[in-house]
DNA sequence: TATTTAGTTCATAATTTTCAGAACCAAATA
DNA sequence: TATTTGGTTCTGAAAATTATGAACTAAATA
């Protein structure tokens, strides 16, 4: 087998994690085992016999990491096989990306704002400032990002 | 009717987001109607006719939204119901406890380093970034919320 | 050409989530 | 005491999500 039983445990804490922050299980525990094994490059069926989960369940997931651009595969010369790994560099980007994501909420917030009876003041003043708050968040974090790449010599 | 066309138009579409934020579709329309209509405090049967879902369905929405702190309702005297409004002004502490939750994962990752082979140096070296990442945003995030508290006059 | 292999797709099964409707409870009122 | 009212709880249904297993492709190999 290609990981303890320590390994499998924590595997599993990772999945719960992940699950909870939108990834299905399967794909929750493939990024996982991408983590905590010692071996980096996995076959689909290396991954669906560890996981204990069906072929297709290993596709299913394997696939939508690798449209998330949470995975890539290497190939080796004369083997039909693909080599997924974690595209774990990536990291940042979608952390970035994530964010982004989040904050856009501000948008519709302040669709609603605009809309709002002018009636309810410190209701508006209050929403007003979240959609200030979340613009504060984002100019800082770009900041915060160029601080950190300079950091580590990124850019 | 307490809400327009248009005002309903913009809750299914804030519910939409709030969906893809962990909400349940009830849940994310009662924050919705709290966000854009003109009434800021509603009883169970008119959040249940406005938003046309069941009575259970808005008891349950409305509880756990009670118990995430989202909602709080408040009493007239001589009238056995209760109006649920929306807890804005709380908003700051949830996006800092969200995004604390968020970062908790690097406690596991720094399990899956401690216990990793050290033979994969480049892999180890990323998650290490990525757990060193972590702490500077944590770090970090505290000196912004601490700049807008004070910026406001929160502090 | 027949067979094996890696991966994909499909039908459907299992599970989970969410909701509706009815029954229910407790307090207030008639 | 009977009734109304606001809210809660329960059961089961509907819907959505995930996963399984089998069928299938296409490429490589025997």
């Amino acid at each position: 087998m290609n990981v303890t039983a320590a390994q499998k445990r924590l595997i599993e804490k990772l999945g719960v994690f992940f699950e909870g922050h939108g990834e299905t299980p399967a794909e929750a525990r493939i990024v996982g085992l991408f983590m905590v094994a010692d071996q980096l490059e996995w076959t689909l069926e290396e991954i669906q016999q560890t996981l204990g989960i069906s072929k297709s369940a290993a596709n299913n997931a394997i696939n939508i990491l690798l449209l998330k651009q949470q995975v890539e595969y290497v190939t080796k010369p004369g083997d039909r096989k693909k080599y997924y790994k974690s595209k774990i560099e990536q990291w940042l980007t979608h952390v970035e990306e994530h964010l982004e994501k989040a904050l856009e909420v501000r948008l519709l917030m302040r669709e609603a704002l605009e809309q709002r009876t002018k009636a309810t003041k410190e209701y508006n003043g209050a929403l007003k400032e979240m959609i200030d708050f979340m613009e504060f968040m984002l100019s800082h974090h770009h900041e915060l990002f160029n601080k950190w790449k300079k950091l580590k010599g990124k850019a």
